[in-house]
Order: C-alpha cells, then sequence, then structure tokens
DNA sequence: AAATTATGACCGGTACTAGGA
DNA sequence: TTCCTAGTACCGGTCATAATT
C-alpha cells in the first residue's frame, strides 16, 4: 500500500505551496479562483484526503461529540441517540458512541473515560436513571456537556420531556371519562421519569380529591410486565382505568386484561406513555403521551454547541408531552355499552 | 483553562525521560517496576491523558471503526448496530456512527465519505436495500468492509441472517397446519430481505404442489402498512393464512382482521418475522421467526477484525433464523373450535 | 553484556513571518 | 494593495538509535 497523498503532494503537482493548498481546504478567501480550481483538481487527481490526526493535533479540536446512552433497546433513548447524530453532523461534527446495555457508576465512569480519552469537544448523555446523577457529578473538566433527562441538579444544562405534565394530562383525561379513579403500572424504581409519572398522576387525584390507589404495580418497562401487572389488575373488580408508564408496558396490560375477559374500553380503560409507532395498531389503539424524542436530540445539540461556542447557556429546556387520545381510553356511550 | 499536561511534563515531574513515558503507557517491558510506580504517580498527579490526534498521526492507526446504517428506527439495525458496539469497543475500537434516516446511493456515499475522512480502519455497513448495493461497490480502497444483509456480490465479506430458510420455515409451518395455502405480506420493494422471505415463501409453496397466491401486498414496514393489508385479506374469505414479512406489520394485519370480525387462529392463521420483544403480547401472542442480530453484529466485528490483522476471510457467514410457534398460527382442533 | 534510559528525527497538518510579483 | 511563495516553529506522541548504568 503506497503512503497517502500529502499536502505537500498536493502542493507540487499543482504548482503552489503547501500554504495555499491548506487555504484552500479552509475556505481562505485570500486565494486566487483560478489557483484554487488547480489546487482542487490536484487533490481529485491524488485522491488527496486532509489527514485529521494531524490536524486535530494542531489545532487541538477532534470536531468530534461524544453520546453516552443507556438502554438502548427502549424506544426513546435510541430514537434521540439518531436525533443527535443528525444534528451533530449538519454542525460539523463526528459522532463517537459509549454505550451501555446496564448502567451503573462504574459503566458510566467507564463510558465519559473513553470518550475523554478520544477529546470529544462535548457530551450529551442520556442517564434517566437515578444511580448515574452521582456519577454525573464527575463530568469531565472542562468538557461541555448536556444531560437528557436528567436530575435538576445534576450539574449539566438539562434537556427533558415534561413527564410531570404528561401523566398528569393522562389521569385527567381517564378522570373525565367519569371514573372513580385511576389505577397506576409504574416503570422502574430507578428510573426519574417513573417517579415523574407517578408524581403527575397522584398529583391529579389528589387534586380531585380521589381515592389514591396503592402503587403495587412495578414493571420494567418491558410488554413482559406490564403483564404481570395487568393480571393483577384485572383481579380487581373495582379497577376502571389504568395509566401505565409506557406503552410495551400498556401492550402486557392490555393482553392480560383480554385473557381474563375484561374488556378494554368497555371494562377498563386503558393509557401509555411514549406512542411508539405501533400504539395506533394495539388491540384497542392505545391512548397515549407523546414524547418528542427527536426534539429532545435537537434540543441537546444545541445547548452542547451554544456551551461550546461559549455562550451563557440556559440551565434547562423542556420539551413538551402531549396527550394522544385513541380509542382504549373512551368509554362508550353507556347506551350503547352492551349492543354490540 | 490550562494546557493539558503531557507527556513531557510526566517525565520531568517523575524524573525520567518521555520515552520511558511512553514504555510506561504502551506496557512495554523494559521498565524497571520503582521507576513504573513513579511514573503512574506522575500520571495520576497531573490527571495526564494521551494524546490520541498525536498517536494516531505517527502510528497511522485512529482506533476507530466506523458503522454506516439506515433506517435506524427499525428493531434490526438498532439492535446490531448497538452489538457491534459492543464488540468493537472489547477489541479496543472506538466507534464512530454515520447513520441516516434513507438511503440512497447518494447518502451511502457521503456517510462512507465522512468514515473516510476519519481514517476508520474498517467498516461495517448495514445496508438491506438493493440501491445501497451499487454503492458499495465505492467503498474505499484499503479499508476493510463487512456487509450486513448485502447482496451476495457486494464485494464485501457479508454476515447475513438465513432469511429464505426462515421464510420457508415459516410457511411449511402454515401449511402443516392444515390450511391450503398461504398468502404473503411482503416488505418494500427495495429491500434485499423482502425478497428473501418472498422467495422462501414461494419455495415452499410450489414444492407442496399449492397455489402460490398472488403477490398483492407490500409493506413498508410498518404497522399501518401491514392494517391495510390487513384489511384487504380480511375481505376475502377463501384466505386461511397469512405470512407477514415482519412483526410490526403483522400487528397491522392481526388488528385489521379483528376490526373485521375475522378472528386469529380460530379464522386465519398469521406468523411474523423478526421476533421484537413485544410479539410475545400481541392479540393473540405472534408466531415469528427470530433473527439473532446481536449474533449479527457480533460477527461482523469477528470478519472485520480478522481482515484488519490481515488474515483471509471466509466470504461470508451466516446466522441462522429460528421459528418461534406461538398462539396465533395453532389452528385450534375443529371439535374445539366453536366451543368458546 | 544486558538492562534501562536518554536523545532526536518524524508523522502531516496549521500558523506565523518575511518577502516577491 | 492583493495574492501568493518560502521557510520554519510548533502540536504530542512513537520509533530507532545512542548512551548510560
Amino acid at each position: 500500500m503506497r503512503r497517502a497523498a500529502t499536502m505537500g503532494d498536493v502542493a507540487s503537482l499543482a504548482g503552489v505551496s503547501h500554504q495555499t493548498v491548506s487555504r484552500v481546504l479552509n475556505d481562505s478567501p485570500a486565494v486566487r479562483p483560478e489557483t484554487r480550481e488547480r489546487v482542487l483538481a490536484a487533490i481529485e487527481q491524488l485522491g488527496y484526503r486532509r489527514n485529521i490526526a494531524a490536524r486535530a493535533l494542531v489545532t487541538r479540536r477532534s470536531q468530534t461529540l461524544g453520546v453516552v446512552s443507556f438502554g438502548t433497546r427502549l424506544y426513546g433513548p435510541t430514537t434521540a441517540v439518531h436525533a443527535i447524530e443528525q444534528a451533530a453532523r449538519q454542525a460539523g461534527y463526528y459522532v463517537s458512541i459509549a454505550s451501555e446495555e446496564f448502567l451503573d457508576a462504574t459503566t458510566l465512569r467507564a463510558a465519559l473515560e473513553r470518550l475523554a480519552e478520544q477529546a470529544v469537544e462535548g457530551i450529551v448523555v442520556i442517564a434517566p436513571q437515578k444511580q448515574a446523577q452521582s456519577a454525573l457529578a464527575e463530568l469531565p473538566d472542562g468538557v461541555p456537556a448536556v444531560v437528557i433527562d436528567g436530575h435538576p441538579d445534576c450539574g449539566a444544562p438539562r434537556v427533558y420531556v415534561d413527564q410531570v405534565h404528561g401523566a398528569a394530562d393522562a389521569t385527567r383525561h381517564l378522570l373525565d371519562q367519569g371514573v372513580t379513579t385511576v389505577h397506576h403500572v409504574a416503570g422502574p424504581l430507578d428510573w426519574l421519569e417513573a417517579d415523574a409519572r407517578v408524581e403527575g398522576w397522584r398529583q391529579v387525584l389528589q387534586d380531585a380529591g380521589r381515592p389514591v390507589p396503592e402503587l403495587r404495580h412495578r414493571g420494567d418497562w418491558s410488554a413482559g410486565s406490564g403483564y404481570a401487572a395487568g393480571l393483577a389488575l384485572a383481579e380487581d373488580p373495582t379497577v376502571e382505568a389504568v395509566f401505565v408508564a409506557n406503552d410495551p408496558m400498556a401492550l402486557g396490560v392490555l393482553r392480560a386484561l383480554s385473557e381474563r375477559g375484561r374488556r378494554c374500553p368497555e371494562d377498563i380503560l386503558v393509557v401509555g406513555f411514549d406512542d411508539v409507532p405501533e400504539s395506533a395498531f394495539y388491540l384497542p389503539p392505545l391512548t397515549t403521551v407523546r414524547q418528542d424524542f427527536p426534539a429532545l436530540g435537537r434540543k441537546s445539540i444545541d445547548l452542547l454547541l451554544a456551551q461550546i461556542q461559549g455562550s451563557r447557556v440556559e440551565r434547562s429546556e423542556v420539551v413538551p408531552a402531549q396527550l394522544v387520545v385513541r380509542t382504549s381510553s373512551r368509554r362508550p356511550e353507556p347506551t350503547t355499552r352492551r349492543t354490540r
């Protein structure tokens, strides 16, 4: 394998100095169009490609942003990561990923360390688990960072979806259907989002003076865990409505209800959270709360770039959640209830 | 911001030469343990971190692998990318992602160009669309590459799931339930996998001497497109069994059937493809064909590393697909058919 | 002589200066 | 002036080689 062409090679082929080649590559205005053409032709001819290691060495800029993510099989993080990539690229950055399947302080630290080794210019952390928050304190010194769905005092600017309002809207919507109260299938204990959704749900019930059912059901975001919770809920004849902390768990609940002969929405109303693409096709179509994950990703990059460019940065940015009403939560008119 | 510590700083603090520091970092045996300790202490004290740009410049190795992916919202590619990251990291490589939402020759070329700029040492391309194949011919010259689910003569070693056998198994399983023939809801025209699944399906029907229904239904992998196909299938009273090219589309079919009052599995049998985590909780639980996406990712890195290390590499590696039988495809015994 | 350690060239760019057309 | 050449000092490592125990 021949050694790759260098700037000097291009320069001598084009009959200019290496300095001029550099100017052309960096879009300096101080190059005559005609000269620029000659240089570009030489670049083309030699298949020259700038050595980014050399460039990074002298400019002290890696042109790379880092992304740390956990639970990458989940719809939310995956979608957000994708949006991050797009936005970062459009801003002229490469993206390096450091993700792990499960999070604990050790793996988060390791992931941050890997990114630090690469001298990334900024880091986006998607770490909605509580135990991530402590490790976040150790974000590399001078490196700008943004946290998605993190804790208010995690030390870095945050971008987050308004989980509390989303959960409140869902719960209020269920109460509006005329039920006495709403049960909740919560997400895992360690997740901040799970807490926020519990809070929104509880708040609305309390404000409405409704009994707050004991929180007995905690899933792990999976359909299987929702199914288990659904079996228990189906046993309880007083249950009229259930707010489930995400869509896959809601799918599990729907299946459990159906197996136990409890019809949705005739007997029990169900609302999910996330609005995964499939939820409109569950049986019945699922009412849910949409989170705009792509917006989350884009805004995190906006905040990060602002920091890199040295602007003062808002401490946080909120993305609203939006209730999407479908069949699973609409109580049929009592008159039509048994006609079908 | 103070300038970061350099090897020379560490060296003078430890009272050795920069060369010795380098040896310590590269685990050279030619360093007295006592000296090594001193150096490590100095590194710790200064918070020294090796500059990978400088290292890459002289070693001509970026320690980075590139991944190109499209349709990153789909379960398969996402899962595979994740496995790739894990495997690459374990092998001591960083991972740079270049993905786009939609693929065409231009975006693929752009993605490969971005990775080439970064001087990645190897590339994994996940590009199961037909139109990707031509652009694959332009894989950067000397850069090792592996293609996941690509065309046999795409020019690079391939790792792929045995789609044809998976589809054949699914179809055969349906015939075994006693139906006359099996209908198919295919994936998008441009996808190789869609073709392979059609082929496996058709093959089995032909071999069994069954009528091959005209291929009228083509979705885009989404539940919505499956729903549309399902509505049409529900109209046709002769349809006894449907093999759907992926799980989300199968979900759409199930919903359409249910809406039109055709029961699954009593009236129509359904089989999907992919085994997404939710499919066990569809109504009814979906029989499907599991693809081992993590294995796909791992094996692609194995092949890539082998190439990088200069070994001769098998042209391709196959990952088997596995039929997972659940409720949606099991015809109830005729005697119990109407009892419930 | 063998084991360590020190020295300087080099990787391929960028940034600067001085000066020519 | 405006554009460009020429030359050189970096950036922070690695490697080959020489020098020192």
